[in-house]
DNA sequence: GTATAATTCTCATGTAATGAGAATTATGGA
DNA sequence: TCCATAATTCTCATTACATGAGAATTATAC
């Protein structure tokens, strides 16, 4: 039922709703009437119903509390020391096939360098972000976006045929970070390297975006030798210590860490 | 079950969580498989769940197309650029009988001037953001409120019997609209206007905060006027105009409407 | 490779959801 | 203030699903 509710469509009728879902009006108000009590949903008017409090909540609640923020966090900032000149990093995961930024720090606060915005889907095929995410991907869910996306695949220059395609993959794969120029926000670089969950399934990725204008080949390597440094950072302190993430000793003990 | 995360524990495991519910340790797995399947928990370890991706995602689309932001945006705006030095512009509403933060355009983005922050749970009891909220509340409410926070109400200074505390909150709500210095964040004056829905019961509020080294009170009385008829103008749009509220065109609308 | 904690599955029992449509309520305009 | 009407809630027979207990299976870390 939360589905329903997009960038697209703020807002529901009830309806509306009991056609999307093909269900009866009474269940649809009981559905609504359930998620308000909750917090989920809001009613705003009359037959109007949206996302509600408890969304806006919790989510400040990862902002404040979720256990791998806590340990990315510190380690972004330190990134971001390293970048010289106008730079945003961006930790984004995969979710419902596309890439979605889960967190970001940069020193252009009044004069954002990146579309990438907390929350925003981001394409999956175009930017080093997604791109490094891609490369690490299983081949059965790589030939699940070919068989959908070919014509989108091709154009971006990942690879004409699936085997392009995988070849291109497979030596970003074999590289451990991508460099991408232009192709989410034009005038931009993107340095990227993989997340891993505790299986070693790809789970998201850690990046840089940078002016290009401002950034030489010197820069990007050294960038690329760090971004892959503390996305591995994170990638181990997630794995090893899970729990002391939840705890508010985190920041300590990753400093610890690292000296 | 979502209510369980907090900014205080932000993982469970699915023992903790049978216990906390009272259900058995299958229903619990049930529960978060069913929750991690539709994005609102994620599973980030063994026997760690956190809240999830879906969280953040429609965060993103209420910031993006919740049609009462929508609208309250482009005035908050406006109202900031009536506002003298150091100001952050806040909207906030009631929501399980806190007080929280909706909404913020501040000038000063690098060097925050309030602790509010959206999503916030903030004091009830304390500044002129809760306290224009409190004066519109139904006397039932207060009661609660009163049985409830007598000791903290009277420390306030909101009144010492809850006579008194309904003269105080009568006096506010004479006035329109609530100047406070210092009672959430110090050196800083709040003022604060409400905000009602479509059937004039009060769901929360627009205020200005500001340095009080930089207000006289000819701002404040200047400040106040424009803040209320913020206010009154954001309420007069939602129940005017919820639906065009949803429309990309609402800006424009809400344009022409002022000029 | 293995012990063990975590997780999923099965099944009998118990509980709740659903749709259709009547009844009630809230709202906006005259 | 009144009233028509759309929105919402309620009722009830029917249908579907949830639950707990505990066995079976899987994943993980050493």
């Amino acid at each position: 039922m939360l589905s329903l509710f997009t960038a697209e469509r703020s807002a529901w009728s009830a309806e509306d709703a009991a056609e999307q879902l093909d269900v009866s009006l009474s269940t649809a108000y009981r559905y609504f009437n359930s998620l308000v009590s909750c917090g989920l949903l809001d009613r705003i008017h009359r037959n109007h119903y949206v996302l509600g409090p408890a969304i806006i909540e919790h989510d400040w609640q990862i902002r404040m509390a979720d256990p791998v923020l806590k340990i990315a966090k510190p380690v972004m900032i330190d990134l971001l020391r390293g970048s010289d000149g106008a730079a945003t990093v961006l930790l984004c995961r995969l979710y419902r096939q596309r890439v979605m930024c889960i967190h970001q720090e940069t020193n252009r606060l009044n004069d954002p360098i990146s579309s990438y915005e907390r929350g925003r889907p981001r394409p999956m095929l175009r930017g080093a972000t997604s791109k490094i995410i891609l490369a690490f991907l299983p081949t059965r869910t790589l030939t699940n976006l070919w068989r959908d996306h070919r014509d989108e695949i091709a154009a971006t220059g990942l690879g004409a045929t699936f085997e392009d395609f995988k070849a291109t993959l497979k030596v970003l794969r074999r590289n451990g970070f991508c460099v991408s120029r232009g192709e989410v926000d034009a005038g931009r670089i993107g340095i990227a390297a993989p997340i891993f969950d505790g299986s070693d399934r790809i789970v998201g990725s850690l990046s840089v975006v940078l002016y290009s204008t401002e950034t030489g080949d010197r820069s990007i390597n050294r960038l690329a030798a760090l971004v892959v440094a503390a996305a591995r950072e994170i990638v181990w302190t997630i794995r090893t210590e899970p729990q002391a993430a939840v705890d508010s000793d985190t920041v300590v003990i990753a400093e610890q860490r690292r000296a």
